[in-house]
DNA sequence: GATTATATATATCAAACTGATATACATGCG
DNA sequence: CGCATGTATATCAGTTTGATATATATAATC
């Protein structure tokens, strides 16, 4: 999926600064998908210059200027018609799998070649921050009003329901057998 | 991780060509990492020229030449001392998430903008193509002396089980829960 | 029997992307 | 009062990908 795409369905969630957007792919998105700074600022010049978003200049008090881009009606249909694009595609590329770089996998492919103590480390590193992630994905409680909104959403409720189940299934398993690795 | 330590860590698993590394980051090892020829060609390349590995050129009838690497003793302390760099790190640095690009999360994100017939179309073969995964990743039967060996390794039991698990889990969330996102 | 697609095998390169850095101001901490 | 961190945009060197080139064999399709 191209990343003009990308930028135009996030901000059809509604109206983000390319910071903001950054900010999903660190936190909610950061499971499934990620862009840089240094793609995500030139591209929301590039729509803004074809008209596919529209962007206010925000002159904070006490922070930098921030600029808000919100997605237009020629965005909205062009974002529409890539989409139906990249679904076709998907379908009849037969590639179905995910683009996936795991630092923590490599370590435990080569987990022979570590001190215990080391791999012990590693193991409860990741337990620790995949337990967290699994609270933040389950958790159901008050939030603020975008984020509510952005939780009513069909689609992100499926992916946290289906994210706190992977999670917890990749948790209950390593618990059960890390000490086949040593 | 360095692509150099990569490489030299698959070697360590056994001799192998380019191609055939390629062949393991689109098969047993492309649910947690994958490197394209673009950088495994050059980075062996690399590595034959540092002395880390040694190379035998197999004139085969009916195929193409074929390169095949063996890791030296040089190769081996040079990545195990990577390795240990690379787990500090990881430790040290506190990011312990890994790096996914999922087109089919983005369709299912922006799903509401698709019609039916399409999201289904992407949800069907999404599940087949992940049931197959599964069924690889259980099988237990007979395989070929290489593979065999490699199954053997306790770190990659370890993760054939892993990613069972994940995989018996997401299908059954996504049969369950795939009419709420239309 | 001819054409097309797929698989093995290495290598290169333009285009895309990342990650680091620059700039700038505010806040919190010891 | 200095230092680290957070907000905010922008750029760019270096890395990585994905496509393409080259060459041969087999399997499938027509």
């Amino acid at each position: 999926m191209q990343k003009e795409t990308i930028c135009l369905g996030i901000l059809s969630l509604g109206p983000r600064s390319g910071y903001e957007i950054k900010q999903m792919f660190q936190g909610p998105l950061s499971d499934f998908y990620s862009l840089s700074f240094g793609t995500i600022y030139p591209t929301l010049n590039k729509l803004q210059s074809g008209k596919f978003v529209s962007c206010k200049q925000h002159t904070q008090s006490k922070k930098p200027d921030k600029k808000v881009y919100t997605i237009t009606k020629k965005g909205m249909a062009q974002m529409q018609e890539n989409l139906l694009g990249d679904a076709s595609s998907y379908i009849r590329s037969g590639n179905y799998g995910d683009q996936i770089k795991s630092e923590f996998f490599l370590l435990i492919l080569f987990a022979k070649y570590l001190p215990k103590e080391t791999l012990d480390t590693v193991l409860n590193e990741r337990v620790l921050f995949l337990r967290q992630k699994f609270e933040q994905f389950k958790y159901d409680g008050p939030v603020p009003g975008d984020i509510k909104a952005l939780r009513e959403e069909k689609s992100i409720s499926f992916i946290r329901g289906l994210a706190a189940a992977l999670l917890d299934t990749g948790l209950n398993y390593m618990e059960k057998n890390r000490e086949k690795l040593s």
